[in-house]
DNA sequence: CCTTGAACCTGCGGGC
DNA sequence: TGCCCGCAGGTTCAAG
């Protein structure tokens, strides 16, 4: 039928699900050609991209913050952020479709499978590294929310001092990796918290709730995206994954799931929006303080 | 060091 | 219908 394809958007479950969709598609498959059909997306492919990829074999496919990581057998590992708008579709084995718009990197497969790159704003990128410990856009990085290292005493660690609004505040990837503003909004009402509190001023009980409610947003989220994905096989024209149950996102103007559930209050609640940093936050002032 | 705002780029939908 | 504007899920850099 339809082609088989891998759709995201791009916080950490997106990404998160897009590595374990392309797993079975990919691992310990080879790279048989790859073709660039430009020169750059947010930053210049390295040098020798092509030829260092090319015979290639993928060992692994992983997650580190929102970054796709394919372990190679080259000792180099491909290294690929999806943007904005990024999305990597697989097609079938004798899929001769010509290249859409915005189709930037075509590889295929030692099965004939192809892997096609499409980025209409060009906010991904690719890279190739040979050491990831030490790799420079990965030293700042912040715990991974679903780690042990991320915990209320961390996170209170980390923002000590910090005035900068606690919704900003979790979506600085040295804070915490993988919350985007999409999580950061739905964390913040799960918690119960105001997305305008500066980010030293919460109290120990108010961290932890932040924290097991960025834990439990992040895996509902990829547990969604896990159950959508059905053997990676994505019907043209669906929008995406996730758009559904969002309980803030989105949803200016429209009652508060909380609110709509009191019995004392006369009025319900609505969600509003406000512009925080250039970014769209959602919230309810009546559930979160 | 901390914080904010702008920049990067294209497409889409709403308002007039 | 067409044009203009604002807005979109990320990251980086400059300036205050």
């Amino acid at each position: 039928m339809g082609a088989s394809e891998s759709q995201t958007m791009p916080e950490l479950p997106e990404v998160e699900t897009v590595a374990r969709g392309l797993t079975p598609h990919l691992k310990n498959r080879r790279f048989k050609q790859v073709e660039l059909r430009r020169k750059d997306l947010r930053t210049p492919f390295p040098k020798d991209f092509v030829k260092r990829l090319e015979g290639a074999e993928i060992l692994d496919i992983s997650r580190r913050a929102k970054y796709l990581l394919l372990k190679l057998d080259t000792a180099e590992t491909l290294v690929i952020h999806l943007g904005m708008s990024g999305t990597l579709v697989l097609r079938p084995k004798g899929h001769n479709a010509l290249p859409e718009k915005h189709d930037h990197v075509l590889f295929t497969l030692d099965n004939g499978m192809g892997l096609v790159f499409n980025d209409p704003r060009r906010f991904g990128l690719m890279d190739l590294t040979g050491d990831l410990t030490t790799y420079a856009p990965f030293m700042h990085l912040g715990p991974e929310p679903l780690g042990k290292l991320f915990n209320s005493v961390t996170l209170k660690a980390s923002l000590k001092g910090r005035n900068t609004p606690i919704k900003t505040a979790i979506m600085n990837q040295e804070v915490v990796v993988g919350v985007g503003n999409i999580y950061a909004s739905e964390s913040l009402f799960l918690a119960g918290i105001s997305p305008f509190r500066p980010a030293k001023s919460l109290k120990d009980d108010e961290y932890q709730a932040l924290v097991s409610a960025i834990q439990k947003t992040l895996k509902a989220a990829i547990k969604s995206g896990g159950s959508t994905l059905r053997d990676f096989v994505r019907s043209s024209g669906d929008s995406g994954y996730f758009q559904h149950h969002f309980k803030v996102y989105g949803r200016e103007g429209k009652p508060c799931l909380c609110g709509a559930k009191s019995y004392i209050l006369l009025i319900t609640p609505l969600i509003q929006k406000k512009v925080q940093q250039g970014r769209a936050t959602y919230y309810c002032s009546n559930c979160q303080k």
